[in-house]
DNA sequence: CTTATTTTTTTCGGAACCCGAAATAAATAG
DNA sequence: CTATTTATTTCGGGTTCCGAAAAAAATAAG
């Protein structure tokens, strides 16, 4: 609103247009790009070969074999894969994970090792980041394009400038430096990210007709996480990654939330409330520390074979999900609804009691043509989020602004 | 994200940036826009000559009578007023008012009735408008620049399109196409907006400081409305205007809320909720219709005066209030509130209430530090809003493309 | 096999835009 | 009255985009 552009901006932004056209559709033509972006054959026609000449995009080789169609064949434009890298890692609760992607989004390498995060020192948590970052990207299969970036997905609170991680139910301590440390170790750009952001992320990508601008991804785990698209962004906290669904008011002065509150909504559809509720029948009770995908899905087993505890625990589960969706949905219109991981097997148990609770608010209006779909396994989704994400800003803050100052390659040529 | 940058986009971007920093700046010199802006000198020099060639802008006489600084004076621009006027249309309950306002911003007519809304015919409500539009734009009085836009603020939900009352609580009817229909008639473009996003707007212009990039407008009478700013942008829902805070739900199945549910936070802490908690101590009464204001100063007075059940009345609705909104900062942050209207007056007996509540929730971390705002009257901000989204449309949309084709002017010049 | 047709991509000339530097304008200080 | 300071305008240059025309690369038709 207040800044001006510039005339060299406007090219800035066309190349970013292009690229992220190429992205976005498989393969598309010069001309195919020229209608999406609305932009003119001729300008499409220079950007696109001077990026072919700095090595960011190429003409795909005989991919059609045959196109039936009269007229000079179209020319499928590609992401050159050895332009750049970037790692993506996933931490999570005793799990850390990384990966090396080339620039056209395949996986390079990859590595997975279980770690007791909760009773380990921010040091050394900042440590096996480091270490697996460095073996992976001086084995010998990542010998492709520069890591030019580097994007965690971590559970929990991360600032709104994706630098600390401030809060997790992961460790005990706070406001841990990911980003600062792994920028002086690498000297590459790192940005920390909220995972349930990355899962929301990753879905649009893997299905952009479903996921487009709004849409709402919930993480059903030991706590409730949510990833919101509003309006074609993801939609984070001013100060914060925001979004923290799990910790909306359920019932002001209710059960006992893992944070420490009352009522939240977490503490009656986390996991550890679920099984809190079939086993102990204390909503009181403190809750558990760790809970394995086995247990929760026994709990799903029992609820579905008779009516009992169990059954009742997810009922009150689904009737905090719906009541906490009809009150976001009194904030913004009601959007497509995805259900990720383990709670997300259980989640046919809950749906009514979803669908019932949503029907008592004002969302309830549409509550019908509200859909939910459900995806059980959250990690490969975090991983691709945090690669997009990567990826995208090299596309964005990188390449879209030359590589090489552009007039010292036009005296070359 | 989709569409690529013209390159006569360009200038009409740049327009519009130093339209608005003349809006907005209290007579800012071309000096000051080239700083603020971002834009060379000598860019701003050519815009801002354009634009007061076109009668948009003007050169401010003699002001500021001594400098006191040596060089050449800056010389001040201003809008200049002649260059169209807009009208501004609030309907609330029971009452219509409208006023025409020049292009600088100051009221040239103004009109207000009151009217019985709620047994009134769709078809009356738009004939109540279009008849004082008429009466005010044809008076003398409103001789200025031409109309070139309306803006409706109004009690309800409107579409997201601006174009259609979609719902509202002072007339049983649905779906008035206000917009349509006073486009029609007065052929110039109209929009339709929910009042408390307008009173955002308003809050935004009147204290820049203050209500800047993110911040939150509430306006406590009969039923409970919200006006929303995230990151500089009035926040509204993806089909309606959305931000319905009354509607959130505080207790799933809890006290009977006027639009037929259950435990909204309206139904504890609107005019209604808290007249009913007060006198007639059951939270399933039938809402009364309408109350005045004095019934509301007087509960007021009440509880201040002594313990009973006015003043719990203001404590369940002060408790409403802050798990709602703990439960909003659960998902972006606390940002700075206003509270708006006849509640406002209360507020200081519903304040510690509030925040005791939020200080329960996940907003509570920095509940210490939210800062509340009170200004018991909202029909003024209900029309500054109204005119401020009139006038920047005409600025952006109308003004920045340049009236006349700018083709056309050079061959005359 | 050659020519016409169709479609894609590149090339070229022209216009619009912004920028930086220099020039001009308008004030105060000495 | 001149030097200094600050604001604004003018001018030349370089980018950028666009539209039209040309070139390229295929198929269809004779």
């Amino acid at each position: 609103m207040s800044v001006g552009i510039r005339h060299d901006d406007l090219r800035r932004r066309n190349r970013a247009m292009v690229i992220s056209a190429v992205r976005r559709a498989s393969q598309p033509s010069r001309t195919e790009i020229a209608a999406t972006t609305g932009l003119s054959h001729s300008t499409i026609s220079t950007i696109s070969s001077d990026l072919i000449s700095e090595g960011i995009l190429a003409e795909a080789k005989s991919n059609e074999p045959v196109s039936m169609k009269r007229g000079r064949p179209q020319v499928a434009l590609t992401l050159e894969p050895k332009a750049a890298s970037v790692v993506a890692v996933v931490l999570s609760l005793n799990s850390l994970s990384a990966a090396v992607i080339d620039y056209a989004g395949n996986t390079v390498v990859e590595e997975t090792t279980r770690l007791v995060t909760q009773h380990m020192s921010a040091e050394a948590l900042i440590d096996e980041c480091v270490a697996m970052i460095r073996r992976l990207t001086q084995s010998d299969a990542a010998s492709g394009g520069a890591v030019l970036r580097i994007a965690m997905a971590v559970q929990g609170i991360t600032d709104a400038a994706s630098r600390k991680l401030l809060w997790s139910p992961i460790t005990p301590h706070d406001d841990i430096p990911f980003a600062d440390r792994l920028e002086q170790e690498f000297g590459v750009p790192v940005s920390v990210e909220n995972d349930c952001n990355m899962i929301a992320e990753a879905l649009r990508w893997r299905d952009p007709v479903r996921y487009r601008d709004d849409f709402i991804a919930i993480l059903l785990s030991h706590g409730i996480g949510m990833g919101l698209v509003i309006k074609g962004e993801l939609f984070t906290g001013t100060q914060s990654s925001g979004a923290e669904f799990g910790h909306m008011i359920h019932r002001p002065d209710g059960a006992l939330c893992r944070c420490g509150r009352r009522g939240c909504i977490e503490a009656y559809a986390g996991n550890y409330a679920i099984w809190r509720n079939a086993r102990l029948g204390d909503e009181n009770a403190e809750p558990l520390a760790d809970l394995s995908d086995d247990d929760i899905r026994a709990l799903a087993d029992a609820a579905r074979d008779h009516d009992g505890p169990e059954r009742e625990a997810f009922r009150k589960a689904g009737e905090a999900i719906g009541f906490g969706l009809g009150s976001m949905f009194a904030l913004f219109d009601p959007a497509p609804l995805a259900f990720v991981g383990v709670g997300a097997t259980a989640f046919d148990i809950m749906e009514p009691h979803v669908r019932s609770a949503i029907a008592k608010t004002a969302g309830g209006l549409h509550s019908k043509a509200i859909s939910f779909d459900t995806e059980p396994n959250e990690v490969p989704l975090k991983r691709e989020g945090a690669t997009m994400r990567a990826l995208l800003t090299v596309d964005q803050e990188i390449f879209a602004a030359g590589t090489a100052p552009r007039r010292a390659e036009a005296d070359v040529a």
